[in-house]
DNA sequence: AGGACCGGGATCTGCCATACTT
DNA sequence: AAGTATGGCAGATCCCGGTCCT
């Protein structure tokens, strides 16, 4: 801690000199371009001093740059400032390389306003090697961003712990007045706070969506709802958004293709495809099309080879379809696994929820099961479907009196 | 009390393509 | 033509515990 809020410290210093000294060649090297170039930071006073100094010097180096060298250099002070703040300027160029070539940025001021924030240096740096466009934000604009999603979050270390596990969440869009629209329409949907927290925790991007993209793909859910007989397809979005996270950060293209996948290959109704969706099914919406279909038809297989008939996999889907968000390999390893275990895929239609749990958590639990004997055929599977506490507890009991709790 | 039933919570970015600006 | 803003994509589950039922 002390550690790294030193280094911190002394890269404010570093870089308040290192500005300071270099600046004169920052601007002769990005001054070529145009002295009015960035109006939205305005000209400090020593920027305004340098300029008029090193005009004539820059006209002549810009003459020569642009007859030998199309492509505008790197900018030098740039480069230097975000060195010193440990950025990885590598994976920076290699992410934004027209950034690295701005006249004007503001690495520094945006240093301090993050570190203001709590942003340690390695987080900073991290934010920025990831997403250089961010040094070119100017300050108002970082705190009227700030202050939006302050609305909606209660600390500013919540934000930077998003900020640092999303970077381009924060800065891809520098439309602020999108974001508070966003914010708006979002609350208009009757979400309330804490899902509106959840998505803004859990998908970001949300919020950097253009407002036309989040309204087109509400729009599309209340659409479908109403194709399908809902009554209100008002709520309708609602309770998908609440239950994926994720639905306003996929296209439209792709949720209908998962919908239309869902109806065809179950034989849905209108009216048992609307309760999918507006109970779990809602979780695989926004898997790749590819996926969902490649998982559903492995898994009909499967059940097929294992004697089921289409009614079967139809209710085994309906009451979890989660069990699509498994990829194929590893739900037929699970299926193998229980079946070997004694349990039948009659047990498993009717209690489908022992697919949710990972297949090495299966596997232990039917080892220690087999050694005290547990009979599935009597006692059903239910055991498998219970939290750890609970299992152990019950494993506890069933070693200590085998017979009265068997 | 013990088990069954059920819903909720965590988690999910980093890259590319393209349209738009200047 | 360079740079910016935005849309879209692939990737791929597991676990806990409240509450109702018997």
């Amino acid at each position: 801690m002390v550690h790294s809020s030193t280094s911190s410290d002394i890269t404010v210093i570093f870089l308040s000199l290192k500005m300071a000294a270099v600046h004169a060649v920052r601007v002769l090297v990005g001054l070529c371009h145009s002295v009015a170039l960035q109006p939205r930071f305005g000209l400090i006073p020593v920027q305004l001093a340098s300029t008029c100094l090193l005009r004539r010097l820059c006209s002549i180096n810009a003459k020569r740059t642009e007859s030998k060298l199309p492509v505008c250099p790197e900018n030098e002070s740039l480069l230097e400032n975000l060195n010193l703040m440990g950025v990885d300027v590598k994976m920076a160029r290699q992410r934004q390389p027209g950034v690295l070539r701005k006249a004007f940025t503001n690495e520094q001021g945006l240093f301090q306003f993050l570190q203001s924030k709590g942003a340690s240096r390695k987080v900073i740096a991290g934010i920025i090697s990831r997403y250089p466009r961010a040094v070119t934000r100017s300050i108002e604009h970082l705190e009227q961003r700030w202050g939006l999603w302050r609305k909606i979050f209660k600390t500013d270390s919540e934000i930077v712990t998003i900020i640092d596990r999303s970077p381009e969440s924060f800065f891809r869009s520098s439309d602020n007045e999108n974001l508070e629209k966003n914010i708006a329409f979002l609350s208009s949907l009757e979400l309330n706070t804490k899902d509106l927290h959840r998505l803004l925790t859990t998908a970001p991007r949300t919020f950097s969506n253009s407002l036309q993209l989040n309204k087109r793909m509400v729009e599309f859910l209340e659409d479908v709802c109403a194709e399908l007989g809902g009554k209100n397809p008002e709520q309708f979005p609602k309770a998908v958004i609440s239950k994926n996270l994720y639905i306003l950060i996929r296209s439209t293209k792709r949720v209908r293709k998962n919908i239309d996948t869902l109806r065809s290959s179950l034989k849905l109704s209108d009216s048992e495809l609307l309760a999918l969706l507006e109970g779990h099914g809602a979780n695989i919406l926004d898997l790749s099309n590819e996926y969902l279909q490649r998982n559903f038809n492995s898994l009909r297989q499967k059940m097929t080879s294992l004697g089921c008939r289409k009614a079967d996999i139809k209710q085994l889907i309906l009451s979890c379809p989660s069990v699509l968000y498994t990829g194929q390999d590893t739900l037929c390893i699970k299926l193998d696994c229980l079946i070997k275990g004694g349990i039948t895929m009659k047990q498993i239609v009717e209690k489908p929820k022992v697919l949710d749990y990972s297949t090495q958590n299966i596997t232990e639990r039917l080892e220690k099961l087999q050694t005290i004997g547990y009979d599935f055929q009597k006692n059903g599977i239910n055991v498998l479907d219970s939290s750890k506490k609970r299992f152990l507890a019950k494993m506890e009991k069933l070693s200590v009196s085998p017979d009265d709790s068997m």
